[in-house]
DNA sequence: CCATAAGCGGAAACATCACTCCGCTTAGGC
DNA sequence: GCCTAAGCGGAGTGATGTTTCCGCTTATGG
């Protein structure tokens, strides 16, 4: 008999038991609503009684809470790309625009691992994707002239990143404030007349946030 | 003879001693160095060792750790209310648009406190202070025609909500990215062709804001 | 100088979690 | 239906961190 504990991982061989991967489910949900209105440091114990589950249950699931952290980022990072692929159909240039809406809505939603998002482990060939699908959406809105020129992938994580600092400040007494804020940068990403003069963030610098660990 | 321990703070009364009135700027000054680098979670005796001194006289001086954190607060809040103060004196409306580079500045140096900045213990005058202040500076400013006549007080709250979320992703690795940012927003909140449809967060939310705790 | 109250350091007490262990329960193949 | 491996709950354990306590030290007014 293999040890216990080492054949969690749903991921190589038979599937989990239907009420397990119901568990899992649940716990998940339960996580992302926990740690969205209390913050990461939320208590895991917190998480299982929500879910309706024991102690036992979640530490079977998930080797420990980093993990079940690294699975809601992983998560949310796949929205993000679906967002991107679906967006980049659209017609116009518009791509980029809608992209960050949605964006924006997936950020307030889930807003409980900002921390992580860029340095959760096994993200990177997520990160990875995600930046080349916002490229293509930012090439393909400045060839359609709705973006400015100089506007560089970057800039696109400066927005995010703003808009994550506007909704963990912001979220539950106004909800709506971050499209004020996506309203104003995406105004600001479109005039051209003033040429931009400091320096976005270069690729070296954003592989290196992406690689810092909390 | 008073009980021990009612009389530790310096506010009513007699000065401190020569020596714990040092001790506790040491202790302010390590507390946003750890801070800074390792967010609020850090622990409270790597403060009293960077600051040089025994966990009995941080707690001599502080009755506990949020109330140093909030000390911390009150201070970056004074730092803004001074530096709107002297950016209202600057001529032909660029007051604001000063004052929110020198924001940015006080926030990249102190990035330790952002998720207590405006929900601290003992702060509301501050803000309402603030929030005053950069009424002024956005009034002054609109009526040289610098800013759009459509943004509101609550609107430069989100600027550096923004400024927030970029920083306390970026600081390490890109410190310069918040400029970038901020020049974006700005120049959004100069051009007033295209008016703002989304509505900015309400004198009610912000108050809200303000009030939740962690 | 001396007296003394204020201040100090750091060990111990206490609290909070993350994580483990184990006896009991149950889904699901036969 | 029955068997059994998979799953489950939750008390227990250890690590980490905050706060208290107390015997020793020192600044400072007279």
């Amino acid at each position: 008999m293999a040890l216990p504990g080492t054949e969690q991982v749903l991921a190589e061989g038979r599937p989990l038991r239907r009420d397990a991967a119901r568990h899992r489910e649940q716990l998940l949900d339960a996580a992302a609503k926990v740690f969205a209105t209390q913050g990461l440091s939320a208590s895991v114990e917190e998480i299982a009684r929500v879910a309706g589950v024991g102690m036992g249950t979640l530490y079977r699931r998930f080797p420990n809470k980093e993990a079940l952290v690294d699975e809601l980022v992983r998560q949310q990072l796949s929205d993000f790309i679906e967002a991107a692929t679906a967006a980049a159909q659209l017609p116009g240039g518009v791509g980029l625009e809608v992209f960050l809406w949605r964006v924006g809505e997936l950020l307030a939603a889930r807003c409980g691992c900002f921390a992580r998002l860029w340095t959760g482990a096994n993200t990177e060939r997520l990160v990875e994707e995600a930046r080349l699908r916002i490229h293509q959406l930012l090439a393909d809105s400045q060839r359609h002239g709705r973006i400015r020129p100089d506007a560089v992938v970057s800039d696109i994580s400066l927005v995010i990143w703003s808009l994550m600092g506007v909704i963990s400040t912001a979220q539950t007494a106004a909800p709506q404030a971050w499209r004020r804020a996506l309203e104003l940068l995406l105004l600001a990403l479109r005039s051209s007349e003033v040429p931009l003069l400091e320096l976005a963030p270069t690729p070296q610098e954003m592989s290196e946030i992406i690689q810092q660990k909390a």
